[in-house]
RNA sequence: GCCUCUGUAGCUCAGUCGGUAGAGCAGAGGACUGAAAAUCCUCGUGUCGAUGGUUCGAUUCCGUCCGGAGGCA
């Protein structure tokens, strides 16, 4: 461990479907590394098709993080993220072993890199509630202009009808007495406590991403994806694991209301879109190394390029595991 | 074979009483600090099927041809 001032950290990002299980798998592999998910939606048990969360088979005995652990009644945030991540970095480097971040939740992965503070804000429930009854009945051009007042700043870089961000924005400064800009500001530490190599996954043409897209979510179905989403139509979820794509878009299937075709192509769609969204993120995070898929002929090229970006990075020696211990 | 309808953005269609056109969806770009696989913002030029004709000017009117749908036989 001697050399590191900061803990190492390796990340791989990219939007879905693009191969960064595999690869975290493999470099793990050949660098002696543990995976700590990067992901929003893998924590939740039962939820494995949807998520498409690796099996056994996949993960190949690397050790996994922060995944499959959580009741998909209980709800999640990046807060109780972070605390979870950093603890598991900190545990995955005291054992002599290199922490890998894979994910595709911009806020997650950024967020933890960054090594962003969250203070500890609790907000009054009720009031929450009662500002998204307003919203949802009477619009949020008035809740905007309550923030308007509250959090200026916050306010200006929203749009009014962002009534995510206006409750936000507006609970946390009722709350506290001080505006969420300020708690953004002071969230950032003077020195993150991570030193790190952040590989982003993803191929120069659009289209063949797409259909990659489209066939996972091919073989999703063929692997039961409607079982899954009919157990949890009959179950229920909660407020953060229902935001999930897989269940939602198959549910007017199940209620018959469209035909299983209609259904998979909005799945589809939904998929696709949210790949875009991960994009937007990754291309404004800072630093990343860009593996273009299409660039390569195979997964073994991959990797090892991405292997050699690690060895550059931290100064590993090639070709042995476990070079931290 | 005859009759009717139809051919406009990737798709479904609207429209121009003749002055080269616009919606929805798809798609693209962006934002993002306790819901983030969520939430929100912005973006519409295309041989108006082809070809002749009328006209100052045709995607719009007329003819012919080629697609498509329906009806009669």
């Amino acid at each position: 461990m001697a050399g590191y001032s900061k803990i190492p950290v390796a990340a791989i990002v990219g939007p879905t479907a693009a191969g960064k299980t595999r690869l975290g798998v493999e470099l793990c592999l050949r660098f002696g590394g543990e995976v700590i998910s990067g992901d929003s939606m893998q924590i939740y048990r039962e939820m494995d098709i949807a998520t498409a969360k690796p099996s056994p088979e996949e993960t190949r005995g690397v050790a996994h993080h922060l995944i499959d652990f959580l009741d998909p009644g209980e709800e999640f945030s990046v807060a109780d993220y972070l605390e979870l991540a950093h603890k598991a970095a900190l545990d995955i480097y005291s054992r002599g072993k290199l922490p890998f971040l894979v994910g595709g939740t911009g806020l997650y992965v950024s967020s933890f890199l960054e090594d962003l503070r969250f203070a500890d804000i609790k907000v009054n429930r009720e009031r929450k509630a009662r500002l998204e009854e307003i919203a949802a009945h009477e619009g949020s051009a008035d809740l905007y202009a309550l923030l308007e007042k509250l959090d200026p700043e916050l306010a200006a870089g929203l749009s009014p009808n962002d009534a995510n961000r206006i409750i936000r924005g507006i609970l946390v400064f009722e709350a506290e007495g001080k505006s969420l800009s300020d708690f953004k500001r002071e969230s950032r530490p003077e020195s993150p406590r991570y030193d790190s190599l952040l590989i982003g996954l993803n191929f120069r043409s659009r289209g063949k991403l797409y259909e990659r897209i489209d066939s996972r979510v091919d073989h999703m179905l063929a692997a039961g994806l409607l079982d899954e989403a009919g157990f949890f139509y009959r179950r229920g979820l909660s407020r953060t694991s229902r935001a999930a794509i897989g269940y939602k878009e198959l549910y007017p299937f199940i209620r018959g209301e469209i035909t299983l075709e209609e259904a998979a192509e909005n799945l589809k769609r939904e998929t696709r879109r949210f790949a875009k969204r991960q994009l937007t993120w990754f291309k404004k995070t800072k630093n990343i190394n860009w593996i273009y898929i299409d660039d390569y002929s195979g997964f073994d090229d991959i990797t090892d390029a991405a292997a050699e970006l690690l060895e550059t990075a931290f100064a590993l020696p090639r070709g042995r595991n476990g070079v931290l211990a």
